[in-house]
DNA sequence: GTGGTCTAGACCACT
DNA sequence: GTGGTCTAGACCACC
């Protein structure tokens, strides 16, 4: 059991929604080196979506050296993998703050402006992960 | 003259560009209730873009309240616009704030990692994105 | 002097407006038969439009027999003209009328619907003709 | 099944009739919160139009808080979809209403001419354009 | 298959 | 010349 999550209205691809949190996952050692992942038919399965889906996942993570796959005998979580998740994971937070940035330049608004916004916003409910999915 | 500029290589789309620009300029006082705003044609040409992608923000702004448009004689900043403007603004703030929220949910990072890591950011270079128009 | 005036800001275009307005001064008796008109340049210049504006006023009433062009002679209020300017008048207000309805229609509102909110409307302000021109 | 139903004849603009009707679907509960539309592709092949201008009538309801749409997903209605449709109901027709009142104020006839008209025309026929989609 | 974006170009009514 | 509308068709990322 992974404890992946898909949220199917969100705006960020499915893909890279798996991508993130196995990554989370290998940095917070959840999943440590050696361990085999579910196969890509397994966890396509589990988690309803296109099998084509999970592998573009994997050859991502294998691509950042946080998985390694083993021809006909699975995937697994790379020896020295937690660096690799750390460095991926600060690359990607920095990108996403870069799109706010960018957001606020378009806007013409100054960095005291985001992180007002930003502090008001993170007052606002204390924690990450506000709830979603309403879809009928 | 209007200090519009189009980034090609942004992947924010170039008819959001023009209206977050616009919008900008109306919000800060720098195109005022009543004043003219180039045609769509021209417009068109000096951003060397379709036609259509100037009507399409034109009309976008329309609806937001800040432009008026009178058929046949042009496009115009509506009165109010300035106070549309803002609104408009800080929905747009919020929308992007609320991306970076979300990352970090998938990344599995609590609030303060984000803030931490937009200070870091906002303290590496001063003042990133200065005012535009004023090359100094 | 005729008492025309033009609201460029109005979606009605500005040779419907003259059209309306003579046709209105016609129905009253203020212009009666044998009167002369100011010569289309002349009118063009006062209301400061284009003189085809003009022109195409004066022949759309012709057609509506309440003008008559004496060639070279210039522009008269005809034999019976207030008749057909009342007839005229009511097919106008019919066609606003359908407008409106049809309007409703596709918002699939009732009768009852669009007579509320028109005597909603007029309670409001007791006479027509509200303000109107705030271009700068 | 959605019924609407393009008036190529109307100068209602196609675009605008897809919005109107959409718009009433939706206030009137015919599309409940969380409904798939069909896809932009499919409602222009079925109404013989080209995609772009349903692309164009969903852009607007989405602005207009009526529709959501989930990139590469599909169309759906929103949540509260039903009181933002009313809001925008009521401004259609004030709009519509106020034409009238122009268009009466150039005739130079008061607002009883225009209630009369109006009654007398809706006397006419008892109720004219029945509800959409019950041919009896 | 989905929606999103953009181009190119047409035609219209009006000024 | 103006804005408005519409068509046709392209390319993209994603599923």
């Amino acid at each position: 059991m992974m404890r992946v999550t898909i949220d199917t209205a969100s705006d960020t691809p499915v893909y890279a929604q798996i991508i993130d949190q196995l990554r989370a996952l290998v940095r917070e050692g959840n999943l440590s080196p050696g361990t085999a992942l579910p196969s890509v038919r397994q966890l396509a399965a589990d988690l309803e979506v296109n099998p084509n889906t999970i592998a573009r996942a994997y050859t991502w993570l294998e691509q950042e050296g946080i998985l390694r796959t083993a021809a006909r005998r699975g995937t697994f979580v790379a020896e020295g993998a937690s660096a690799s998740a750390s460095r991926a994971t600060d690359r990607r937070l920095d990108e996403a703050i870069e799109r706010v940035i960018e957001q606020a330049g378009l806007l013409n608004l100054g960095p005291r402006d985001i992180l007002a916004a930003m502090e008001r916003r993170l007052a606002g409910d204390g924690f990450d992960h506000p709830p979603r999915g309403e879809e009928t």
